[in-house]
DNA sequence: CACACATTGTAACAAAGTGTCACACAATTC
DNA sequence: GAATTGTGTGACACTTTGTTACAATGTGTG
């Protein structure tokens, strides 16, 4: 679940590619052509040849990997600014599903290479990014690997806040585009012990909820204690 | 748990940094002096201010972050070839802690960008060398986050042999530097349920134990099954 | 617009995998 | 040789999962 520039606070990557600084770059005018997709429809399958990367200008997309026997674990909430496939070999690492009607802007893994070996500054701001994808993942090695259900749902709601107040909108009015099943698969639990957590959040007076797609934080303290691993209070 | 060059088979860092091609760059003269670590020592903490950035020379080391409260994670066990604090900004985002006797290369930070900057191949060897952290951070995000205790262990182990194939050492015979509580925070589990998958897979006679710190895998096709996320066997 | 169906979310109860606690033994360090 | 650390095992507790049932919401069709 990130927004581009999380962790050193540069632009996101849209304004990196589809700027004033990329429209100017000859190799780049092919693949400026915005694509639409709806919900629940996938942008790629892990293991396709990875043909294309794939820029979020609109909407959320979900990527995520699955074992072999099926169990589905979400790598990340992918909001505007986020690129997808970039870093991956011949193959996607990785599938691709729109949460939300969505809008794409393809680049071709080729052209994208000749844009960073044309232009260095995008190459640093294309580490960054990456840099930052890296920072977060380690995060939630952490959440995944120690935390409790509490402390995971509580977490992730945090995240959301803290990404609204990066995009100068309201912190505590958060809207879920992903499903509780979404969520249950981004934090390594059921959705039962996902809904049961947000009832629990909601039932201690720390959350409201309007028609399970918004969560209105009404306690912020108590929602970082619940999150922060001390003494659980509710 | 990382060799450099897991996702694109270039050269282990070390190739890239110490080697021919950077021996000939003035910025790094100053920057090739080596340190020595005992077991146990931490070569930084999470939080500190972020002056060098280390490459493993020799030895392994463990990273780790910590919550609120205590708990650890090891995010990576990182071997000969991986950079340590590269991609921090101005604080590290996790500790480092050697696992056995350990020569480390530090680099001060400027230096490293001096390099990167004069040298545009070092900056796309260091671009593949945090990309496949990132795979390998995403892969252990579906491990932790969707495998049972028994399919972490396996899949722990099977990541040691592969790696061992990769240094042309023998895959089927493993030295483990690192403890039961190391591979504990590192799977997400406890000492006890570690202890007891390793007791369950020796039982079984899909590995042997000599002097707990090397493993020795006896039926390579079992222990994939274990680790593959289909009908456990055993 | 109403209805049927599909999807999503929640609640109650049972089961199980892992955690916790305690202890014994082995290996390492001083 | 004593102290400390690491490992393995057993018994019990508990958090989460799994299952079943039902409610709520969203979507498609006539």
């Amino acid at each position: 679940m990130r927004i581009a520039s999380q962790a050193n606070h540069l632009a996101p990557i849209s304004g990196i590619l589809a700027g004033d600084n990329v429209q100017n770059t000859p190799s780049a005018s092919a693949e400026r052509s915005l694509r639409t997709f709806s919900a629940k429809e996938h942008v790629f399958f892990e293991g396709d040849d990875r043909d294309s990367i794939y820029e979020v200008v609109d909407g959320v997309v979900c990527v995520y990997k699955v074992t072999s026997d099926g169990r589905r674990q979400v790598i990340s909430f992918c909001y505007p600014g986020s690129l997808l496939g970039f870093g991956h070999a011949d193959r996607y690492l990785y599938s691709a599903e729109v949460l939300s009607p969505a809008t794409l802007r393809p680049y071709s893994a080729g052209a994208l290479e000749k844009i960073v070996a044309e232009r260095p500054d995008l190459a640093h701001s294309l580490m960054s990014f990456v840099m930052a994808e890296l920072a977060a993942a380690r995060d939630q090695l952490l959440t995944l690997g120690r935390k409790s259900a509490s402390e995971k749902i509580a977490s992730f709601l945090l995240e959301l806040s803290r990404q609204n107040e990066e995009m100068s909108k309201d912190p505590e009015t958060l809207q879920l585009p992903m499903t509780r099943s979404d969520i249950a698969d981004y934090l390594g639990l059921t959705i039962e012990t996902v809904s049961r957590n947000f009832t629990k959040l909601k039932t201690s007076g720390i959350i409201d909820l309007h028609q399970n797609t918004t969560v209105v934080i009404c306690d912020m303290d108590r929602l970082e204690e619940t999150a922060s691993c001390d003494e659980e209070r509710f």
